[in-house]
DNA sequence: TCCTGTTTTATTGCATACAATTCTTGCCCA
DNA sequence: TGGGCAAGAATTGTATGCAATAAAACAGGA
């Protein structure tokens, strides 16, 4: 029975422990998408009672990363590739804006901020370590909401990335995936720094197509 | 005590009939940003027990409606000028996305549902009924979400509307806003039919500019 | 064998009680 | 008079029990 990771965060609820703990796994993908959510089976894998992780339930399917399907209960949120093109079209739409808005605002911490993350990117990607490649790409996308200066675009833009983890993880597959990906990197940077926020605006369009029609593939 | 409108709602869960009546008070602007929610209170005006209360408080929470301030408790969201400046921000930014990605996709349903809500918004507006504008006003621009046709785009520019009704309600002091707003309505709908794209974006984007200055003079 | 109606079981939703935390009030002392 | 401290009150977080309801299992007839 896998007990909470830190139990002496006695500062943290119980709720949001649970929460938590459910996110890391759905992103993970540990919890499959379409996995039912069990209120007491949880409660006692937790060891809280059925309160807490109902609140953690709630406040997830309030997130959309939980839906309740035409049987009872709350499962893990599956999608269609049809969906799956929606939300990533919207996902796609507010990347533009974001990408947009930071080439009018870009500041040179920021700058340096991106280009730092670029650079992770880079090296995880020729060492051909998917999972640091993961995290160095997590950032380099932080890095340019961040840059919007604006924490509304960015957390909209962060809640979208935390859905669509679980079906973006899957399509690095081999070492040229990772180093293709930071290759296209290097062209949005250019196009964010041109300080033309058209510019910017096809870089993010092109940067996302091309990432969605790989998920596709493998989804 | 104003107990539930709909007690016979048997088939919703209580804990959503709360949420609702409280989207709707907050909405309305009857409960003020900065209000705080008492559960118990709360309870006990819509006759049910706290567990529902706190589900439907936790819901709104996950939705960024109701915060949790420095004192105990939550309260419904209150925001500084430069906040409810980047909120709008990025609002605009969704509705502009939507605008654009309707334009492309316009069907003659839509089309018609759109030109509806307008006609609505022009009789309200002559009339001088606020209420029946805001009402109209919305059906407007929810018709705009679902031309999309992408129910995620939708429902996140929704959100976002729910996030700045408080806001945005005010606004409207006299008849000649109203009438105001709905001619702006009118240029919008040209653009977005233009089928052009770049039209729609822009005049999507000097509408949302113009509502948003008006926002940020009576707040 | 398959459909349908009924009983059984499992699970959710709500209420209530209790524990723990934080806010407040009032008191004492400087 | 003002600042700190302590006791009390209020309020949140959690556990548990019960009732309602949906799913499943089962039986009986076509």
């Amino acid at each position: 029975m896998p007990v909470l990771d830190k139990p002496m965060d006695t500062k943290v609820s119980a709720a949001r422990r649970v929460e938590q703990a459910l996110v890391d796994a759905i992103s993970a993908g540990e919890l499959e998408p379409g996995t039912r959510m069990d209120e007491v089976g949880l409660a006692e894998q937790y060891g809280v009672s059925r309160t807490p992780v109902r609140e953690a339930l709630n406040r997830l399917a309030a997130q959309g990363i939980l839906v309740s399907g035409e049987k009872r209960g709350l499962f893990v949120a599956e999608y269609s590739k049809e969906e799956l093109a929606q939300i990533f079209e919207a996902m796609h739409e507010i990347e533009i804006a974001c990408a947009r808005i930071a080439s009018q605002r870009l500041n040179l911490f920021a700058r340096s901020e991106i280009e730092s993350a670029q650079t992770a990117c880079v090296e995880a990607a020729e060492a051909g370590d998917r999972v640091a490649y993961l995290r160095a790409n997590e950032a380099f996308h932080q890095a340019i909401y961040k840059a919007t200066g604006n924490p509304y675009m960015a957390s909209l833009a962060s809640e979208f990335r935390r859905r669509t983890g679980p079906f973006r993880a899957k399509r690095f597959s081999n070492g040229d995936d990772l180093i293709a990906s930071a290759k296209n990197h290097e062209s949005l940077i250019e196009d964010i720094f041109s300080e033309n926020s058209a510019t910017a605006t096809t870089g993010m369009r092109n940067h996302m197509a091309e990432s969605f029609l790989q998920v596709l593939k493998v989804s």
